[in-house]
DNA sequence: GTCGGTTTTGGAACATTGTTCCGATTCTGG
DNA sequence: CCAGAATCGGAACAATGTTCCAAAACCGAC
């Protein structure tokens, strides 16, 4: 039972990703099922995992945040506590949306959102107080041309 | 009236952030207020296009997409119809979670989702056989440390 | 194929929530 | 301090989420 997702259920996905406030009625008849069925699919993905918070995606720009940096780190340090306490910084950090680790020159990659240059500038000094970073590219984000959640299934 | 968004409405966005699923008179308790006065602000929002989609997040390795590349893409093309050709390709690939237009060498970043190296070579071939690109670095995702959706507020 | 057991389904019943309405209250500008 | 407008909060209603259960579909063993 563990987690074998059929057509369905990756037809419920898609309209969980496409819009999240569909009633269960109107997703049952487009996936061609009804009601409880369609619920215990999806109260399964929630249990396993597959399907993870719901939220609602906000216009940044409209709040105030104007700026969108893509910030690429290496580091001299790749010991496990160095690590640990990098990991700690960014998770605590608001204004980072994204963080990955990466392979090849590049250590990590961060995306982060600010309300303007200077608030990302205040960012980059705390950061760079908190742990040591061997070298910072900073990518400013002009205009964000595509944004979405929804995996293609 | 345009959209002068005051603490409560803030707070409210901040609770619809961390988890949509929330009732009204949940949201209306922690924010210190009552069901109308929420509803009305959120469908203000909503109108004013603060609130966007409302979705849920689908873990994206539980579903077999195991790759994540961040792509640098360099042009020599400046042209409006060349952007266009290109906005065009990149809104019309699902593996594209996002894309933005770069202040500075490079020209674009794309985050592109795949199910392994070998989707992500036949998203390479397909893009730069449909429009001409200078030069493209590809950033390989070792692990996601941190993803978010909530802007700070 | 057929039988027994397990899983899934679909409809009905119930509980909760979203949505609307309206009188009372608060806010704002003069 | 007053009048007008906007907001609020509770009640009523409609729609939706959630549970329950019997019937149907599925599956493996024989």
């Amino acid at each position: 039972m563990a987690q074998g997702l059929d057509a369905i259920d990756r037809r419920i996905l898609g309209e969980l990703q496409a819009d999240a406030s569909q009633s269960l009625d109107t997703i049952a008849e487009k996936v061609g099922s009804s009601k409880t069925p369609v619920w215990n699919r999806i109260r399964k993905m929630r249990e396993a995992g597959v399907i993870g918070p719901q939220t609602v995606i906000v216009d940044a720009e409209k709040l105030g945040f104007d700026a969108c940096f893509f910030v690429l780190v290496r580091t001299s340090e790749h010991e496990a506590d160095w690590q640990a306490a990098f990991l700690r910084a960014l998770k605590a950090r608001p204004e980072v949306m994204e963080a990955h680790r990466l392979a090849g020159e590049i250590d990590y990659i961060l995306k982060v959102r600010v309300k303007n240059a200077r608030a990302y500038d205040a960012f980059y000094q705390a950061l760079i107080s908190e742990v040591k970073i061997f070298n910072v590219t900073a990518l400013l984000s002009m205009e964000e041309i595509k944004f979405t959640t929804a995996l293609p299934l």
